[in-house]
DNA sequence: CATGAATGAGTATTCATTCAT
DNA sequence: AATGAATGAATACTCATTCAT
């Protein structure tokens, strides 16, 4: 999966003024006015730099897009075993579910979307697809090397391991404490059973 | 929890309607017009039956944490095991998802709406609240009777549960046996390994 | 040529209104909110009853066309010998220069857009066509009855009818006196030599 | 008539863009923008040119006027009868109905357009009567050599000289076999009855 | 001369909501 | 209960024009 063009200059910060209105207001609340109020220009304006709504969303999808690949691309793997990777998979999250959040609020948004709308399909998709790839990745690494169980089905846990990081998105944003345990369950419902006997 | 008023006569005539727009055009596109026609009436009769779009929208929620609730409840616990009644789980939902889908389509419009509107709030919330409840009984009795892990950390676990089910809507609504296999994976992730030894 | 469906009720005001005011400003001038502020409605009232601009042009040419049959059709010819027929013509055409001079500033701007517009053309064209064929008839008739020339050439004669009444139109508003002169040389032209022998 | 300033260089690309995109979407939809991108430049390169679009109208209108009194004073009369002369009038209309059509599309809305703005009017004024006078001429010639009717009414007569040409060009631009109709018809109406006796 | 970027003042159209009947 | 007609407040988008470079 190679990074798509970053967006850049003014067009950058258009579509950060419009990720952050779109985890405020949602879908339905975002009007252009307010975006080009955000960047501090002229409604004119936008529309000169982005000529229509449906243009802006897909800018928005392709800026989170290329964010999310480039956080999972800077993130070292090297040396690392698959648990630690997983690890910091699930800090990775953690710090952007608190430090930037709008980041999987915009995204919800664009995946309901998406459903509707086949070029944001086109860039969500693929980040979606790559991110279990990833997670999958891993999840056959560890069980190759004995540290996951055997019988794990990599791409079913994959899913498993991505719906429970959303789903704790929403219910555990202010409970970061509960958000660890559910990191820590998945590693439990990964890993061997080191005790049983 | 109990079962809320369930909406009746005209009123779920227009639930619904809302519902099948919602799930068709998502929030942005749900327009009263539309409601009305679908329901076969004239949008001034609508507001004379739900006085405004968040009363309408109100409505939807509670209409479907009704279906929710009574589907929930009209599922047979009795005499069954842990792992029995999971699975009734799964397959509710995989019925649901092939033959309802609008119910999770719009729930997760819903959700994301609470975010930010209060009244949605408390009719998702609850319902939300009462599904991972459930689903964390469900693996207590199941630990308990030393079919699940000993360690597994029930409310962790039922995020888990309804992270991964709620990710296969999304991912696996049109390939059914990656669903199964999703389900497959989450009962290895809570069963004390039969193998091991 | 049947006249079509007359245009009638708030359908037929906002028809009116529209055409005093292409007939002031032109097409380009013309402006949703002036015509409803002139019918003495809001915008969106306006928009209840059409839909669009482009329906509204369709319906000012419906209105024009209507009319313009009317007029046609009210014309007496019982008993009339085809000179007086034609000067009756050229009667009409005088009086609504002068008392309803929009009918004609409007029919021309909608010719201009008929080139551009099907839906336009549809209403205008068998308005014009409805013209020269009358006129036309007129013509045979003078011929036949030995008052016109042998030798005229009825279409390209009712052409020239009413190119030079058009003409006319625009450059003989205000001078009645050189209208009147266009009129008889029009039938100068067209009626055989009294004196010549 | 003194041929205006013919207009020259970047100014006259710009007008005859203009020109043809006037023919092409009429008045309404004539664009700054367009206009540029058919020379080729930008819009503001065009403002720095031609200061308003007010302004550029008016450059239209001179062109139109400069080619028209170009094209007339090209004419040869040197020599020629008056039915000669007339009838290259007719065929130097005929070309230019086929060849340059867009020269009385212009024409036809610049004319619509000097009801309203008194500055086309002083450019397409002097060139309706430029034409009206020189065919007036011809009349008078004709019915002075004793082939036209000796009761001509040589300011009429022009007037349905002109008309009928103008009306061709809206009817039988595709039809040329009844423009050449329309014409013999006119050099009837106007010729001294050959047969009668 | 030329341009990319910016803008003020529109402009048609939409939509939830109201009201007289 | 039901509806046709009406409306205020928005809303995305347009366009001639300006200006710094």
């Amino acid at each position: 999966m190679s990074a798509p063009k970053p967006i850049e200059g003014r067009l950058a910060e258009i579509a950060m003024a419009a990720r952050e209105l779109i985890a405020e207001r949602g879908f339905e609340g975002l009007r252009t006015r307010d975006i080009a109020a955000r960047v501090g220009i002229n409604v004119a304006t936008l529309h000169y730099h982005v000529p229509t709504k449906e243009a802006l969303i897909r800018i928005v999808a392709q800026s989170l897009r290329s964010d999310f690949i480039a956080q999972s691309q800077a993130r070292p793997r090297q040396g690392l075993s698959p648990v630690e990777v997983l690890k910091l998979e699930f800090a990775d999250f953690r710090e952007t579910m608190t430090e930037a959040p709008e980041r999987y609020i915009v995204m919800a948004e664009l995946s309901d979307r998406a459903e509707r709308d086949a070029a944001i399909a086109a860039e969500i998709r693929p980040m979606q697809a790559y991110w279990r790839r990833m997670t999958a990745d891993i999840i056959v690494e560890g069980r190759d090397k004995g540290v996951f169980r055997a019988d794990v089905d990599p791409e079913a846990a994959a899913m498993m391991v991505i719906g429970t990081l959303s789903m704790s998105f929403w219910h555990a944003r202010d409970d970061l404490e509960f958000f660890d345990r559910a990191c820590a369950e998945l590693l439990r419902a990964l890993m061997v059973r080191p005790s049983k006997d």
